[in-house]
DNA sequence: TCGAGTCTGTCGCGGCGCGGACATTCGAGG
DNA sequence: CCTCGAATGTCCGCGCCGCGACAGACTCGA
């Protein structure tokens, strides 16, 4: 099959692009170019100017922030077939997150000047492409407000459903099986990754999951869902 | 003066709205409608349709979250000339936060249906609307990764510089008192009222600020931004 | 098959910060 | 001027959780 053919049909297992405007849907896959990162290698760097939108075709992509003192803020772990690096295409400002491959990666690259170009002739685009931005910012808004008030075990389990659902780019029947390390969840949430140990193993003797050397099984999805609901 | 004018001159105080191409700016004064409200008066509420898109033209604004217990998270409390309400425009989804009046408001609201015929004679507006979430999205992004390694000193001074410049809107000299609650800190930082006040005293006996009944006098701002950029 | 490096599991100590309690101060309205 | 409600200032005890430490388990490549 030709590549072009295959990138569509990971494409279209998302929800965002599947429900673009053809037009839209096929200038992306005709202006994307392949891009291919080894494990660890990074992408981008947080400060750097913008260079176009990323789409996961094959492996997966930390997004992240470093502090001054070391310390990784995990913001999530792109998967196929997720979309980053909106931000920068709109506001052609600085990268706000490091952006580094997590294992052997294969990308859909579309250059910023390519995509402005496109902009320029058909503007309605935009709103189409905002829509990747509105997704990012209500999810931030619940992790800001579940930070505030929702115990570890809450935003723990939640953050668990988000990921096998590919943060709503699949439906509600998502991955069963996480390939995620405890300290990974730990900086993605706020926590240790001793309490995040700790809460796993909660889970699982509840019935909920299997915990395993990095990876994580799910098996009682509604279960898993009380614990997100309700504290 | 008319009032139309008097508006204008309010939100050109803002950095977004005095950027924006004129057509926009024009277009929006003329087809915003005043909207007043009365101190504690709900604006909009979580989980409501879009009706538009608003901007504070007198009093503020807070957009707040209600957790099931109870508690408040409280996002931000927008005062003159911040606009607020742009992320069900673009989606069209329930409103993420409420909306309430802080003291006798006055607001600009471009209702949704005006906006969106606007919009499809003009789909470039979209990009220049599309500033507002990224401005959104880059905040609340920095606030995760704060809440994650940064202490309540360092989070406490960049909010009150954060509160003191508009958010952005302003330049850096913004202004010197700000009018809030130590308790609404609180709900912001997700801290407690008493780990607040002990931090504003702190940073008052090193002569950064005065604090006083229900307001905040930045004395050193310099001094604040020192705090803010290390720890 | 074996060894090195990585990840998981578990314990104990220590500290930050929440919550309750209560005195004090401020501001608005009668 | 007085009173009441609201906001600030302060203390204390408890609990959650981060951190250091270390043992066991798993993977992968030599």
């Amino acid at each position: 099959m030709e590549p072009k053919t295959r990138w569509a049909n990971v494409l279209r297992t998302g929800r965002w692009f599947r429900e673009l405007t053809p037009g839209l849907q096929q200038a992306l896959l005709e202006h994307g170019v392949a891009c291919t990162l080894a494990p660890e290698q990074p992408l981008f760097a947080r400060g750097d100017p913008p260079c176009g939108l990323y789409a996961v075709l094959e492996g997966s992509v930390r997004i992240r922030g470093l502090d001054s003192a070391g310390r990784e803020s995990l913001l999530t772990i792109a998967e196929p077939p997720s979309w980053f690096g909106e931000i920068s295409l709109f506001d052609r400002a600085p990268r706000t997150h490091d952006a580094i491959a997590n294992a052997q990666t294969t990308l859909l690259k579309v250059p910023q000047d390519v995509l402005e170009a496109l902009l320029l002739r058909e503007p309605a685009y935009y709103r189409e492409l905002a829509l990747l931005l509105t997704a990012k910012v209500r999810l931030l808004m619940q992790q800001v407000e579940d930070l505030a008030t929702m115990p570890l075990g809450v935003r723990l389990a939640r953050r668990l459903l988000h990921m096998s659902q590919g943060y709503g780019e699949f439906g509600p029947l998502g991955r069963k099986t996480l390939e995620v390390r405890q300290e990974q969840l730990g900086a993605m949430l706020n926590a240790s990754r001793q309490s995040i140990n700790t809460q796993l193993k909660e889970f699982a003797s509840a019935g909920l999951l299997r915990v395993a050397y990095g990876r994580i099984e799910l098996l009682d999805v509604d279960g898993l869902k009380k614990t997100a609901d309700l504290a």
